[in-house]
RNA sequence: GCCGCGUUCGUCUAAGGGCUAGGACACCACCCUUUCACGGUGGUGAUACGGGUUCGAAUCCCGUACGCGGUACCA
């Protein structure tokens, strides 16, 4: 009988999600919809020196912009509650103990400055981390070398002491990995990791197995730095609750920067973002931009987040949420590092915003209209505008400058281009063009083309010599859209007004 | 240092023994457009290196190089 699939994105709340825990995120959501299966976040909050307030808000907020739904959450709740590691640690004591009593695990009283004067004395150049492991545990102060008397009172006196495991000699672990395959460790090379805390709290690696198990995690998905200490977690299964219940693991390669692994540093370096959303630090009032106030729709973001690694095996790159629902598959996820192209990402937004109709985020380029200082107002104008402009708007941000001209006429027109071939026959034309028009009742980009071509065949004049002139005096200079479309959305009246304006001006400037 | 993972155009990738190694981004050229874009057509451009296995290898095996990750009472 299959087990229900569940799988869960399990961060830490320690600062903004940069693209590489959403990429995690996405992987998670796609595998376990596409399964029918449940998508779980819980939030991984063990180590409260590095808990940062805000940013577990920040990772409801941006799953949510994503349109990545947690079926179950500390905020959304489930029949696994609590879904905070930190209000869950009274149940994670009770299986280091069971390590400990099946001699698993071992209690260990060490200082940090026994620690550090331990690494200190066996640090060489060929050895320049040493670890807590089997070489060195019987010169610690552990229960294994002290006696069973003596650790007890150390206990019963309240004595600071964390719990490690105790990782086997000359063992071969293996474990067979989605999309690396079978991966292999030999034991005595990985350290006695520790598994609780002095302060109580379980490390990562007591945690997620626990959870894991006491949530009916099927498949776990996390980043390939992960692997290394894989070893310790099949170990855990294996001695808390057996290997067959261990969910099937998944380690996602990591996302690059122009050198190495994608950091801050790296979006600010090179100009773009690296967190989803905006993060402020509280600490230090330091801003880092997200995706969605560079002006990113979140299809977009998505779509090319999901690429990153993945693909359906077709020359398909433009996919919705749903169609990678459909057709996400975990083993065609790649097994080498992808390097994040930001042009690339413009590139697939540009695609989402031709695709998408305006409505979709009219709203986003409405509040980047009212910071440029526009004024709401009527909604179809707004409408026809937009979906004139879309096709050159590769950021949700470019829109405004594609389109300011259409909410205000231009106070003075870039005349240079026009200035020396400008005479009164051509004025004459646009004084005839601007009456013919208030009488056109067919109001199309087509008929009011048609109108000013034969116009100028009248005049004797070249169309294309009257398009430029027109184009400068509707939007002030050498830009814009098909200058007949704009005429168009522009309203006879507006129209009309900006070529008696315009006449006026060009006479001037001549 | 040790351990692990990886390596196809500049970048993301397809092809998992068999056509001139395909697509996309970026770049270049031309076309469209008497604006600027969009768009269209075409082009430049890759199997890290060395050995095997095979009639035949990007694909399987071994080695080397390089890259990345891990090596905390952080996740």
């Amino acid at each position: 009988m299959e087990k229900k699939v569940r799988v869960r994105f399990a961060p830490s709340p320690t600062g903004g999600l940069h693209i590489g825990g959403v990429r995690t995120v996405l992987y998670n959501y796609l595998f376990a919809k596409h399964h029918g299966g449940d998508f779980i976040l819980r939030i991984e909050d063990t180590d409260q020196t590095r808990y940062v307030p805000g940013a577990e808000e920040y990772i409801y907020q941006t799953l949510e912009w994503c349109g990545l739904h947690p079926d179950e959450s500390p905020k959304h709740g489930g029949n696994f509650a609590p879904y905070r590691q930190s209000e869950r640690k009274e149940m994670y004591r009770k299986y280091a103990e069971e390590l400990v009593q099946k001699g698993y695990a071992y209690y260990a009283f060490d200082t940090a400055e026994e620690l550090d004067a331990m690494r200190a004395r066996l640090r060489t150049n060929e050895n320049p981390s040493p670890q807590y492991d089997r070489t060195v545990r019987m010169q610690m102060r552990n229960s294994l070398v002290l006696s069973e008397q003596e650790t007890a009172d150390l206990l019963a006196a309240g004595t600071r002491h964390v719990i490690r495991i105790k990782m086997p000699e000359n063992e071969t672990l293996s474990f067979t990995d989605l999309i690396r395959g079978e991966v292999t460790f030999d034991t005595s090379v990985v350290d006695d990791k520790v598994l609780l805390k002095a302060d109580g709290m379980p490390t990562y690696h007591l945690a997620v197995v626990v959870d894991d198990y006491l949530m009916q995690i099927s498949h776990a998905f996390r980043g390939e730095e992960w692997l290394p200490s894989a070893p310790v977690h099949v170990l855990l299964w294996r001695y808390l609750f057996g290997e067959d219940a261990m969910p099937q693991w998944a380690h996602l390669p990591l996302i690059l920067g122009p050198n190495g692994k994608l950091s801050k540093r790296d979006g600010a370096k090179y100009g773009f973002p690296v967190f989803a959303a905006n993060w402020t630090d509280a600490k230090t009032g330091e801003l880092t931009e997200g995706f969605r106030e560079r002006g990113f729709l979140p299809e977009a973001f998505i779509n090319m987040l999901a690429m990153l690694g993945w693909n359906d095996g077709t020359d398909q790159e433009v996919f919705s949420l749903e169609e990678l629902v459909q057709k996400f598959a975990i083993e065609k996820v790649h097994k080498g590092g992808a390097k994040f192209d930001y042009e690339k990402a413009k590139w697939f937004n540009h695609e989402w915003i031709k695709k998408l109709d305006v409505k979709h985020y009219e709203g986003e380029v409405k509040k980047i209209f009212v910071e440029k200082g526009w004024h709401p107002g009527v909604e179809s104008y707004l409408e026809k505008v937009l979906n004139l402009v879309k096709d050159r708007c590769t950021l949700l941000s470019d829109f405004w400058e594609h389109s300011y001209f259409f909410f205000k006429a231009p106070a003075e027109l870039d005349t240079t281009p026009i200035k020396s071939k400008w005479n009164d026959t051509k004025e004459g034309f646009f004084f005839s063009f601007a009456k013919a028009l208030s009488s056109l009742s067919d109001w199309s980009a087509a008929s009011i083309e048609a109108l000013f071509k034969q116009l100028a065949e009248q005049a004797s004049i070249k169309p294309g010599e009257l398009q430029l002139p027109l184009r400068i005096m509707l939007v002030g200079g050498k830009f814009g859209p098909p200058v007949f479309d704009i005429v168009q959305v522009l309203g006879k009246e507006e129209a009309i007004g900006r070529i008696h304006s315009g006449l006026n001006m060009i006479r001037e400037a001549v």
